[in-house]
RNA sequence: GGGGUCUUAGCUCAGCUGGGAGAGCAUCUGCCUUACAAGCAGAGGGUCACAGGUUCGAGCCCUGUAGGCCCCACCA
């Protein structure tokens, strides 16, 4: 026998009061033990030893409330808890075991099954060498509602899962995890790197995927695709073999972004702009003479940000309209250290306005100089190697790193006298969002996506309507993208990723493009071919991952059934990356859309805005958020609170909220539960239903359909917290506190039924329409409250029933909800304790309303601190200082034992008075403008009219109230 | 430079197609009320950034202004 001590701190903030479980008082501890709440101050000090020594051997320990879960596990230690239900929700334990469960009854798995029709939502593949941050959670988290939401619904719900190699991230990461070692990539060779790259991702791509699982992600783990495994990569062959058929993949020269330091290409949305202090050097080139002399006299001056590429130089431009220069296009300039002559040329692309008006020319070296190199046929010398240090074109700057050669050519400039001015400037430099380096623009050989055909049908599929963007305004942002749309450089001079499927013949070096290493030259007969070293841009992969993973290039029975794919949930980030790339695939290899809508979610900041990020050190892990307050907290957390598409900020504090709501879930459950206990509920108990059963299920019918509504529109945030509200508000409130004293009464047994039998129904329901978003703590109590059904997670999904749908007694119920709000009102106006119970008069010449009152008679006594009710026509019978409050069509007298203050009461009455007053003036405002009862709608017009009566009605019973008290 | 978006209570944010300003947290008051103090019952707190316009009626629609954030393009 272990007697046990209950520690109570709930009233005293200096203090705890040690009680035994009968409520014994034992012992006073002042300047008490532990961090704890009390409804006043969040916090008390005290000390945990002096508690401990308290308890007496074997006797257990009971903190009530605390706040401080490492200081109450250190007591729980000590203590043999009550054996009772938890009065706590506690996750722990429970999500893993109901996720195993989950699991080994398959509900994830979804098969072919022309009897359901499919919902099918395929996953944004986290990169391998991901960890799960609040990005991947809230865009999961979506997910999983949608996909439960329609399992429920009777769809064949599919979620496919997988993971994506993300080539240039997995490379830079096995590069430092080689580092570390001391081993360098090259040393290792193209094969022996890519064994270790595959020892990685079997290491570490199984990662994301377990805490995907804590998440409470239902996917069909079953159908795990990789987007390098073997059927990515026949489907990532047969495109690219196809498309270049089409002639929509070349290979071409162009200049492109290159990495310097990983070495390989980097499309333009890889590249990341960041403005840097830098400078602007003044410079000018001497004139040739006519006599091919050079001058020593005339020079054109013009500004650079990077003089190094002077090396390059091979003209310098004007503008045509700038009559400054006119007379100088055609003649040549010396460039200097290099001895070059060079022309000077004139385009459009130079600003008249900026700096002189003067802009030297390096093709090779900068996008828009290679776009006027073009134009007038000016050579391209490209001065520099991969590594970006100068190569033999730059003399006797060669091997030097491309900022000191700056250096060294500064320094030369200034010596030859030819160096004007430096000036500081901030500029934007563009780097590789992978590592950070500078760009370095360089002419190479690189394969690209023709886009001007592709994008047609993405661009149409979204203007007209077949694909739904949300919310609606990133349409302007994807139109922005596909009106200025570019042709997409594929090749990455990287390992890790698809590899080019294109032979180049060792003899002629013609270029076969084929899904096999070709057999014979077609063009010199030849055997001897070597595969193009390249790899894929990691989302030409991805951008077929719709279809991919349903089996294409094979036409699957997967890929019939379950393709299109009907919502693609993702951060707007990627919209360019990813969103639109399916789109185009989608429509060109699949001849139809990827999916029919796009559902697209914010960023997840931290409590100042700002984005979470390694660097800052600023990122809240998931993972953390879930060890301390449950998957379920942190779902509803990340899905409530803001608009589609906005991004949100997350704080402890709302999820400690969302917590606290779990747990009271968890209580009204348990509640409802102990009360069922030993009793059989029959169906029949439907027939005794009272008005306030009729009431809440009726409510309960306008929920589930809103609720629905919302979220067949993505509404996500908005249902859950019209299932939020309805739970605590309407049936824990109101509800519950409303049949109390029919579950505490035995005699009367149907009513009692009537009670459970509604309570019941109600919370199931209302688990129901949760289980999306709080998966976990639904399952565990529809399962605890009804043994014989298997799972939450494969019920059906709640529909509005005419048969509960109790109009009448909803708006009764809401007369007796005001009168109970009005007496509470006064009663905490004028300071009188809840223990206090008064008489309650109700009166009302209306014989309906006083049929309502004295229907619901039983739990507004309690919920009114009333010690009877008297239910009258007239005030026959109650004393003259009564408080009163006036409701529609009833006044409510509450005399107190003890003398009321009439003025106050006056007064009281008086605030009442000009309240309606301002009310009656905004309607009658309304209904006496002529144009607004000319103009208006007629409905509007009618509660308008309807509101008139009420508030003239109350008013008349508030003056006929003062008029008396003022006598 | 082009485009998007935001500005609503002390803080963070809702407010769908125009028809009496909301939530959570915070603050204040009361509460030992056998489901829940991670609770219950109440209260205070807003010129809806500013200026015009449309409308019977504007937080919501239009125009402009100021400030914040984001995306795209990148200026030698």
């Amino acid at each position: 026998m272990v007697p046990r001590l209950y520690a109570l701190c709930r009233f005293v903030c200096k203090g705890l009061f040690l009680y035994d479980r009968d409520g014994t008082f034992l012992s006073y501890k002042k300047d008490a033990p532990l961090w704890m709440r009390t409804s006043r101050s969040r916090k008390m000090v005290a000390d945990a030893t002096a508690l401990r020594r308290e308890c007496v051997p074997g006797h257990a320990l009971f903190i009530k409330y605390t706040r401080e879960p490492q200081h109450m596990n250190l007591l729980r230690k000590e203590m043999t808890m009550s054996k009772e239900l938890a009065k706590t929700y506690d996750p722990h334990g429970l999500e893993d075991r109901l996720y195993q469960k989950w699991l080994d009854k398959k509900y994830f798995h979804a098969e072919v099954d022309y009897s359901k029709k499919p919902f099918t939502i395929v996953i944004p593949p986290p990169n391998i060498t991901g960890q799960l941050h609040m990005g991947h959670a809230l865009d999961n988290t979506m997910q999983d509602i949608l996909i439960r939401f329609k399992r429920m619904q009777g769809y064949n719900a599919l979620w496919q899962p997988g993971t994506d190699h993300a080539s240039i991230a997995t490379e830079v990461k096995i590069i430092e995890t080689l580092k570390k070692q001391g081993i360098d990539k090259n040393d290792l060779g193209r094969e022996g790197f890519l064994e270790k790259a595959w020892e990685w991702k079997k290491e570490y791509g199984g990662r994301i995927i377990s805490q995907l699982k804590k998440l409470g992600s239902s996917c069909d783990w079953d159908r795990e695709r990789f987007t390098m495994d073997e059927g990515c990569n026949k489907a990532v062959t047969e495109v690219f073999c196809k498309m270049h058929e089409k002639g929509w993949i070349y290979k071409g020269s162009r200049i492109g972004n290159w990495c310097p330091v990983c070495k390989t290409s980097i499309s333009d949305a890889e590249v990341v702009y960041e403005e840097q202090a830098g400078h602007f050097w003044h410079i000018k080139y001497p004139l040739i003479n006519e006599d091919g002399t050079v001058s020593t006299t005339e020079f054109l001056e013009f500004a650079t940000t990077r003089p190094e590429t002077m090396l390059g130089d091979t003209a310098v431009a004007v503008n045509p309209d700038d009559e400054r220069y006119s007379h100088l296009v055609g003649r040549k300039l010396m460039l200097p250290i290099v001895n070059r002559e060079i022309p000077i040329v004139s385009d459009y692309y130079v600003d008249k306005e900026f700096g002189t008006g003067v802009v030297k020319i390096t093709p090779a070296h900068d996008p828009n100089d290679f776009e006027v190199g073009k134009r007038h046929g000016l050579p391209e010398i490209n001065i520099m190697n991969d590594d970006a240090t100068i190569n033999a074109n730059g003399g006797k700057f060669e091997g030097m790193d491309r900022y000191e050669a700056r250096a060294a050519i500064v320094k030369e400039l200034e010596e030859m006298g030819l160096l004007v001015g430096i000036e500081d400037y901030t500029h934007n430099v563009g780097t590789h969002d992978r590592c950070g380096t500078t760009i370095e623009p360089l002419i190479k050989q690189q394969w690209f996506v023709k886009m001007d055909e592709l994008i047609k049908p993405a661009v149409e599929a979204v203007k007209n309507g077949e694909i739904k963007l949300i919310p609606e305004r990133m349409e302007k942002t994807y139109f922005n993208w596909t009106d200025n749309i570019r042709d997409w450089c594929i090749s990455r001079q990287l390992w890790w990723g698809h590899r080019i499927p294109a032979y180049y013949c060792d003899e002629c070096h013609e270029v076969v493009v084929a899904k096999e290493k070709p057999d014979v030259c077609p063009k010199c007969g030849c055997t001897h071919f070597t595969q193009d070293p390249d790899t894929l841009d990691t989302w030409f992969s991805s951008a077929l991952w719709p279809f991919s993973t349903l089996g294409w290039p094979e036409q699957t029975e997967d890929l019939k059934y379950f393709y299109p794919t009907d919502v693609l949930v993702t951060g707007y980030d990627i919209i360019f990356f990813w969103v639109i790339r399916m789109i185009f695939s989608g429509y060109e290899q699949m001849g139809e859309k990827p999916f029919k809508t796009v559902l697209f979610h914010g960023l997840v900041r931290d409590a100042q805005g700002r984005k979470m990020s390694k660097s800052l050190g600023n990122g809240i892990d998931p993972l953390e958020i879930i060890e301390k307050y449950g998957a379920d907290a942190l779902r509803l957390t990340l899905i409530t609170g803001n608009a589609p598409g906005n991004d949100m900020r997350f704080y402890y504090e709302r999820v400690e909220a969302n917590r606290n709501f779990a747990n009271k879930v968890w209580n009204a459950s348990r509640f409802i539960m102990m009360n069922m206990e030993g009793k059989e509920i029959g169906e029949d108990a439907k027939n005794y239903l009272e008005p306030v059963d009729k009431w809440i299920l009726s409510k309960l019918n306008h929920v589930v359909k809103e609720v629905t509504d919302n979220m067949e529109s993505f509404e996500l945030g908005i249902a859950v917290q019209k299932v939020y509200d309805f739970i605590w508000d309407e049936f824990c409130d109101w509800y519950i506190e409303m049949v109390k004293p029919r579950l505490y009464n035995s005699d009367d047994k149907n009513s009692q039924q009537a009670a459970l039998w509604t309570l019941k129904n109600v919370l199931l329901n209302a688990l129901k329409l949760l289980h999306p978003y709080m998966p976990f703590i639904t399952e565990e109590i529809f399962c605890t409250l009804q043994s014989e059904e298997e799972s939450i997670m494969i019920s059906s999904w709640p529909v509005f029933k005419e048969e509960w749908n109790f109009e009448k007694e909803e708006k009764e119920i809401e007369i007796l909800k005001e009168a109970v709000r009005g007496i509470r009102n006064v009663r905490t106006g004028m300071n009188v304790a809840p223990s206090k119970k008064a008489q309650v008069f109700v009166v009302s010449d209306d014989s309906e309303i006083r049929n309502v009152f004295e229907e619901g008679k039983l739990f507004f006594v309690s919920l009114s601190y009333a010690s009877d009710v008297i239910v009258q026509a007239d005030k026959e019978g109650i004393a003259d200082d009564a408080v009163s409050v006036v409701i529609p069509n009833a006044t409510l007298y509450i005399p107190f034992a003890e003398l009321v203050d009439i003025a106050q009461e006056i007064e009281r009455l008086e605030k009442e008075e000009k309240r309606l007053q301002g009310e009656l003036a905004r309607v009658n405002g309304m209904l006496n403008n002529e144009r607004f009862m000319s103009k208006a709608p007629e409905a509007k017009v009618l509660e308008e009219r309807a509101k008139l009566e009420k508030y003239t009605q109350m008013m008349d019973q508030v003056k006929e109230r003062l008029a008396q008290l003022k006598k």
